[in-house]
This record gives C-alpha cells, sequence and structure tokens, in this order.
DNA sequence: TCTGGGGTCCTAGGCCAA
DNA sequence: TCTGTTGGCCTAGGACCC
C-alpha cells in the first residue's frame, strides 16, 4: 500500500502556527513580488480567491473581508517541512518527499498484518500534536490511486476526518467515478480539453481507453497512469537524487531597459546557480541565459534563450557568472523593457569525479576560493560577499510587504511569550 | 503601477555513425 | 563507393507538477 500525507494549506498553515489571530478567518500568502495568491485558507477559499490570483485585482476583496496576508517565507516552510517529514521517517524509511508539503510513503505488506486506519490517524496526529500542521492521508495500491484517495479526504473533511483508503474494486471505482478527468495527478488542462471532447469526463472513463488508443493518441505517460489508475503499480518510488538542472530565475520590480541593470541581476543568478552546485557537489557542463519582457504588457515582445558549453564542468560561480555575460551579450536587444531574467546550469555531474581536461582547466584557486565564500556566508548571513561584478551599493529587495519573521530559524526573530498576559 | 519560481519527463527532429 | 535504414545522442520546446 501506498500513502499519500498532504499538508493542508501548507503555507497558510506555518503562518497560523506562529500567530494564532489567522485562525478561523481568511488568510492568504502571496509569491515572491507579492505577486500572486500561493496559498489560501478555507476561509479564503470560499470567498472565491482563486489559485494563483494576482494580488492587485484581489486588493480590495481582500480589504472588504478582512483577509490577512502574508508574503511567502520560504525558510519558516523549508524549516516546518523538514520537521513534518522527520515524522513520518518514524513510520517506515520507504518515503518519497514529493514536494514540500507532500510526501508518499510505503508500507509493504501492510495491508493484512495492521490496521490501516489506525497508522494513518496516529501520522495525522502526531504531525498536528509535534508541527501544528493539519493533514490528508490517502491510502491506496498505487501511487496515482493514493493521490485519489487523498483528495477526497480533503473533499469530506466532515465525513472522513481527512483520511480515505481505497482498498477494495468497488471503492477504486467509485473514487475514479466521482474523480473529474481535470483533476486527475497528470492530467493538466490541455489534455483534460482534449478528453472531455472526446466525451471522456471522469478518471474511471479515462481507465476505460483502450492501451493502444492512449498510447497512440497521447504517450507512454498516460499509458502509465491508465495502469496506476486500475490498481497496477507501476511509478515506484523516487530516490532523492541530486538535481538534474538548477534554475535561479526572477521578475524584476519594474520593467527594466539598462543593459547594465539586467547584467548585474545575470551575474547574481549565476553566482547563486553556482553556490546551489556546491550544495550538492555537483558541476555543471552547460549553461542557460534567457531575458524576457513583459508578456502581461501588449508591448512590442521580445525573447531569447541562449545555451552555452562550458569548457570544463564547473560549479565555480566566477567562471559561471564569466560564461553567464557572454551569453547575455549574445540575446540582449537594446531598446526592449526587460521584466524577467534567469540562469539556468544543466548537464550535472558529481564534482568528485571531475574529468581532466588537457587543455582548458580551472584556475585551481577557485575551488578554495568558493569554499571560503561558502563558509563566510554561512557565518555572517547568506549573500553577504558577493562577487565584484555584483552590485555592492544597491540590495536586491523583493517586494514583501506582508513577511512574517523567521520564528524557527534565526534566532534573533525567535517567539517572544509574555508570561504576564499568558 | 501591481500577474512566481523551480523542477521533471517526454517527444520530435536533426545529426551522425554503423 | 553509394544509398538507404536504423538507432543513439542531443537539444528545444511542451506539458505537467508543486
Amino acid at each position: 500500500m501506498y500513502a499519500l500525507i498532504d499538508c493542508n494549506n501548507f503555507y497558510v498553515s506555518c503562518e497560523r502556527i506562529f500567530n494564532p489571530n489567522l485562525s478561523n478567518r481568511p488568510v492568504v500568502v502571496l509569491s515572491n513580488n507579492d505577486g500572486c495568491v500561493i496559498s489560501r485558507s478555507e476561509e479564503a477559499k470560499k470567498l472565491g480567491v482563486p489559485m494563483g490570483a494576482p494580488f492587485y485585482q484581489y486588493k480590495n476583496l481582500f480589504h472588504k473581508n478582512h483577509v490577512k496576508i502574508h508574503s511567502s517565507n520560504y525558510a519558516l516552510y523549508a524549516d516546518m517541512s523538514e520537521r513534518v517529514m522527520n515524522i513520518l521517517y518514524k513510520y517506515t524509511p520507504d518515503i518519497e518527499v514529493y514536494s514540500i508539503d507532500e510526501s508518499f510513503l510505503k508500507f509493504n505488506g501492510y495491508d493484512s498484518f495492521f490496521n490501516i486506519e489506525l497508522i494513518a490517524h496516529q501520522i495525522k496526529q502526531e504531525i498536528l500534536k509535534g508541527v501544528g500542521i493539519p493533514t490528508c492521508v490517502g491510502f491506496a495500491p498505487t501511487k496515482a490511486l493514493a493521490k485519489v484517495a487523498n483528495r477526497i479526504a480533503k473533499k469530506f473533511p466532515k465525513e472522513l476526518n481527512g483520511i480515505y483508503i481505497i482498498d477494495s474494486e468497488k471503492k477504486r471505482i467509485k473514487a475514479l467515478k466521482w474523480l473529474a478527468i481535470e483533476d486527475v495527478w497528470g492530467i493538466g488542462k490541455q489534455l483534460a480539453a482534449r478528453l472531455r471532447f472526446m466525451n471522456i469526463n471522469n478518471a474511471y472513463d479515462f481507465t476505460q481507453l483502450s492501451d493502444q488508443y492512449i498510447r497512440k493518441e497521447f504517450s507512454v505517460v498516460e499509458l502509465r497512469l491508465k495502469k496506476e489508475l486500475l490498481g497496477e503499480s507501476v511509478l515506484k518510488l523516487e530516490d532523492i537524487k541530486n538535481k538534474k538542472n538548477i534554475a535561479t530565475t526572477r521578475s524584476f520590480e519594474h520593467d527594466e531597459k539598462d543593459f547594465e541593470f539586467v547584467k548585474e541581476r545575470i551575474i547574481t543568478f549565476a553566482s547563486v546557480c553556482g553556490e546551489k552546485l556546491r550544495k550538492q557537489n555537483s558541476n555543471a557542463n552547460l549553461i542557460s541565459i534567457f531575458i524576457q519582457t513583459n508578456p502581461q504588457k501588449e508591448t512590442l515582445q521580445y525573447r531569447r534563450t541562449v545555451v552555452l558549453k562550458l569548457p570544463f564542468a564547473t560549479n565555480s560561480s566566477i567562471t559561471l557568472a564569466k560564461y553567464a555575460i557572454k551569453g547575455l551579450e549574445q540575446i540582449y536587444k537594446e531598446g526592449f523593457a526587460y521584466k524577467r531574467a534567469g540562469v539556468v546550469v544543466s548537464g550535472i555531474t558529481d564534482a568528485n569525479h571531475k574529468q581532466l581536461n588537457l587543455f582548458n582547466d580551472e584556475n585551481s584557486r577557485h575551488s578554495q576560493l568558493m569554499k571560503t565564500i561558502d563558509g563566510l556566508n554561512r557565518k555572517i548571513g547568506q549573500h553577504k560577499i558577493k562577487l565584484a561584478a555584483q552590485d555592492l551599493e544597491r540590495t536586491w529587495k523583493m517586494r514583501q510587504e506582508h513577511l512574517s519573521k523567521n520564528y524557527t530559524t534565526d534566532i534573533n526573530q525567535i517567539i517572544e511569550i509574555d508570561l504576564n498576559l499568558a
């Protein structure tokens, strides 16, 4: 059996732990730059706030309904996520941390020996008591069905208490007939529209299509999905692997025409990619740089990406920045106002197994220098030590007007309790 | 004025070598 | 030597996920 444990409205739930004022009232958490809504409390959902809603369009609605607004505080969420996952590891070592707020667990042979419902209850209770986050638990014979079970648990909180188990054919078929096609894990907007057009309206209809037809009209991904929904486990737990791509991309606070501005951003992104590579002890062989104008505006658009092959595998921020500038110079066009830019490194290899290059190789001092920079940044706070090409005067602040404190990761921001009031 | 960011996997198509 | 086929590798772009 697979279990899917999913935290309810995760970012909002994290904010609520440290701020009881947020209980039982509409709360939203915004994306970087306070751009869109990326987490909503049940009360906010009831007000009709959709996922991804642009903040500025909903400002009035929020104001009118006293919606509490928070900028995203990823340091806090990452720490709370780790606490949740640590609890899950107590139940089984077979875990796949699928995202910041959900994990698959595999319980081999538990079906006949253990009371699954009891385990589900224990998991839920322990996370709620230990971390303060409410969760939903779905159990089923495959990962895709566990997703379905979890969805049902979420949808009927009063009746099911956040737990649903698909453990019979009858329940499986009933669940699939209930699940709208666009809500199936792996069926996105485009596929759903095509399937609806073919009168395939729910997950059950989808499983009635023949293998050949699915393979011909769609792809191997959809075929696997069909098997999973039929109860044949083809998706296994994924191991924790090093990332295959590492990206650092941002929108600017305003549209920007100045080359030097964009260049400074690109250097910073390349440098951050270097840091991320070093953190997972990897090197990159390829670097791609992209810039784009604001697609929301009806002005002439420009968007280019360039991929450069690095002369040797590297994680040096200096080398990455050097090639990032080279790439930017190739794609930058005067006269456009840019809104977004980014650097992605790929072709990732293990830094311990670097292939020697006869003609080109990195200055051997880079590696020691990077170690020193990383060490200092860890000690005195993130990103205080920069490359000279980064602007030391300007501090790049995202718009984060509603940011909560780092209650659990910064000793200076730890929560204080006034015992006189308590 | 104000619309996020970071991933994965798959397919198609080009190129190249056997 | 030439031509056609096949399969591997690479990359770009699309679709999907959270």
